[in-house]
DNA sequence: ACCTGAACACCGTTCAAGT
DNA sequence: ACCTGAACACCGTTCAAGT
């Protein structure tokens, strides 16, 4: 006989937190952050919404410890002596982690983030900086001009890849005027045709960014 | 005797698209987005919820309309010969913006933005572009590089300053293991102590980070 | 033509009550 | 000790009804 997880009835795991949590993130995956309600993790979880508030303190405790989490999957990459080499490793570590929980940046950017995985990260940047030679003032602009890379989370406005929990491309509100916009236009149909520029690629945007900051700052450096 | 708004008995303006969305505005910025509730926006315009519904398809509409008011009020910079000024002082107008409204980044984010006060923004950038020579490729690369600073919003993770609508800054959480992050303490106090980097200013930051990416194209350029 | 009242299906959160 | 039921104050949105 297989027993389902729904029908629970005597293999029910205890609630943790960390089940909770674990939860909460594929709720998220899955439907976006709006998606995660403390009724719906608590019938994923098979147990009545107010029984979560045994493991979390409010709704807010859960939404910092679903970052928590997140954050904590950012796979350090291999130690490198060279720092260009090291940050943007771990640039794309994050993006690569961004990229599954798509609900981070926003995440990201509303809540004071300070728990060990945040700071941990930060640390490592830090160091490695440091370690090349960088000074106090230089390092400190590099930390607030990379701060969104190194989180993964540069949103771009052109994003031309659909994104997970968005609707299907609005039909474009211009037909009346298109001649107001004739750059928009050519730069339009040069990304969009064969032999133009090609598709669009976002993780080539990223790393095209990346690069120009980390060179900018290696030219900073001398 | 005076008449105040509230008290709505002969004077009340009859309610239009564009009075419920500058209403809306005021609302997002006291109080942030999610103090934007259909029956708050009636409240405060002296009427019932449901009277919105006929300005307004939907609260997604409603929230389409804000963003199209806020990117109005970006003032296009003066004519430039210097294409780098030029783009300067457009994204520094669009910060300036945003600092008034700091519900925008999410958003911007959020919601595929395709109105005239977006792409006429968008459109500035890229003539300018054009006419300073840039490629079509590079000026792709510029677009994607440069979106979130042209429309004021490069977030910072470590904003120093208290963000607007966020509480004030939760406890650190480090205090057991302080020695874990030895090049952020060192950060840190060089930062707040005086004679050391001074005040973290996000303004200087966010300029910053604009004059190197913009200098970054100049030498791509060339 | 424009606004309202009542209703529905959702929220987060509390608190006393059950086992 | 752990979970539940009922309740409260909020949401967005509908639809028939009022003026």
């Amino acid at each position: 006989v297989a027993i389902e997880e729904e029908t629970s009835t005597e293999r029910r795991a205890p609630l943790t937190r960390e089940r909770v949590l674990l939860t909460a993130v594929e709720l998220a995956d899955e439907g976006g952050i709006d998606a995660v309600s403390m009724r719906k993790l608590g019938q994923r979880l098979g147990v009545e919404a107010m029984a979560i508030y045994r493991h979390v303190r409010d709704k807010d405790d859960l939404l910092d410890g679903l970052i928590e989490v997140a954050l904590a999957e950012i796979e350090p990459p291999q130690p490198n002596d060279d720092w260009k080499a090291a940050i943007r490793d771990r640039a794309i570590a994050a993006r690569r982690v961004m990229l599954r929980h798509p609900w981070m940046p926003r995440m990201l950017e509303e809540r004071a983030v300070g728990g060990p995985a945040f700071l941990g990260h930060v640390e490592s940047v830090l160091a490695t900086l440091f370690a090349a030679g960088f000074s106090l003032e230089l390092a400190h602009h590099a930390l607030h001009v990379l701060s969104s890379r190194l989180f993964g989370f540069q949103q771009d406005l052109f994003d031309d890849s659909p994104k997970p929990g968005a609707e299907p491309p609005p039909t474009p509100v211009m037909p009346p005027t298109l001649d107001r916009y004739p750059s928009l236009i050519q730069m339009a149909t040069a990304v969009s045709h064969d032999g133009g520029l090609g598709y669009c690629d976002d993780d080539v945007e990223f790393e095209f960014g990346l690069d120009l900051i980390l060179d900018g700052f290696e030219r900073l450096r001398g």
